[in-house]
DNA sequence: CGAAAACCGATACTGAGCCTCAATATCAGT
DNA sequence: ACTGATATTGAGGCTCAGTATCGGTTTTCG
């Protein structure tokens, strides 16, 4: 992704573009995967690690990048491509697609309608074996250990 | 909920019903709201913090207990009270409750059944505010604070 | 320029949870 | 009741992710 998108998305506000900042931007501008905080920070020696927390803070609020749980509830970056969306996690090789269903807000807004309260916001996750992984992988492999503790199976 | 349900669920196997862990359980057993292991382990003077934990997530793992993030990630627990389900939580005042909607693990299939892989599990959590915080707080109260970080808005 | 505001890095701290390990408890089978 | 195999315990230390503090440094804007 080009910086300057992230950087003008966050100029023009009281926020501005310092040293530490920019650089922070640009590894995250350069990256096509999903990355940890720490692994950037690595990646940045001449960054401290608050700072590199709370860029990656400032981002994640601007809606520039979002976060991900994995199925052991780790946390992990990502850019956001599209707007509103979810996630799709592979659990074999770690990609993440993005998602969107308009379904999901669809019986949201249902329940909404039923007057039992407002929605204010919700969190979606799905974990998957892309086909990639599926096709490397023949019909051996067991994902259950996956779906023990945080996540809900079927 | 009788505390025997519980015991039973976890007995029977190779887990052996011990005098600490039946503590915990007791006393989960008698909760009708959603705590966290803190708490649970603040009550229980004589049993250790790792044993709260394990027992915990003995729970979570045989499906007896869930584990629900608050919109700021934070997590607490609360007894499942049917099968596979998700969680709507209000933001004003903590509730939880649960949430099935079949059409979403349809949503699920159709994406499966699309050939781009296969769905292992999922997990989804709604921010709410129940009619009773609404009525309660009137029109004026602003919940985007609690849609800033982790969770998405719309 | 010069001051206010935002920001910085170092460091300490928190919360949630896991790991280790010697000591102990449980339970099935005598 | 005794015993041994095995599961479990509690203390305490450790990790990981992230936040708070704070004195010093930049940036921005008048």
């Amino acid at each position: 992704m080009d910086p300057q998108t992230l950087l003008d998305a966050i100029g023009g506000r009281s926020y501005r573009i310092t040293h530490p900042r920019r650089q922070v931007i640009e590894s995250i501008a350069g990256k096509d995967t999903n990355f940890t905080a720490e692994e950037l920070h690595g990646e940045l020696e001449s960054v401290g690690r608050a700072t590199v927390y709370r860029t990656i803070k400032l981002l994640v609020e601007q809606g520039l990048l979002c976060k991900i749980s994995l199925p052991d509830g780790s946390p992990r970056y990502m850019l956001t491509m599209s707007g509103h969306h979810h996630h799709l996690v592979c659990v074999s090789c770690g990609m993440v697609s993005e998602f969107q269903q308009s379904e999901i807000e669809d019986l949201l807004s249902q329940w909404e309608a039923s007057g039992k309260g407002s929605v204010v916001g919700h969190r979606i996750e799905v974990y998957v074996v892309c086909a990639t992984c599926q096709a490397r992988l023949g019909g051996t492999a067991n994902f259950g250990a996956y779906l023990v503790e945080p996540a809900h199976s079927h």
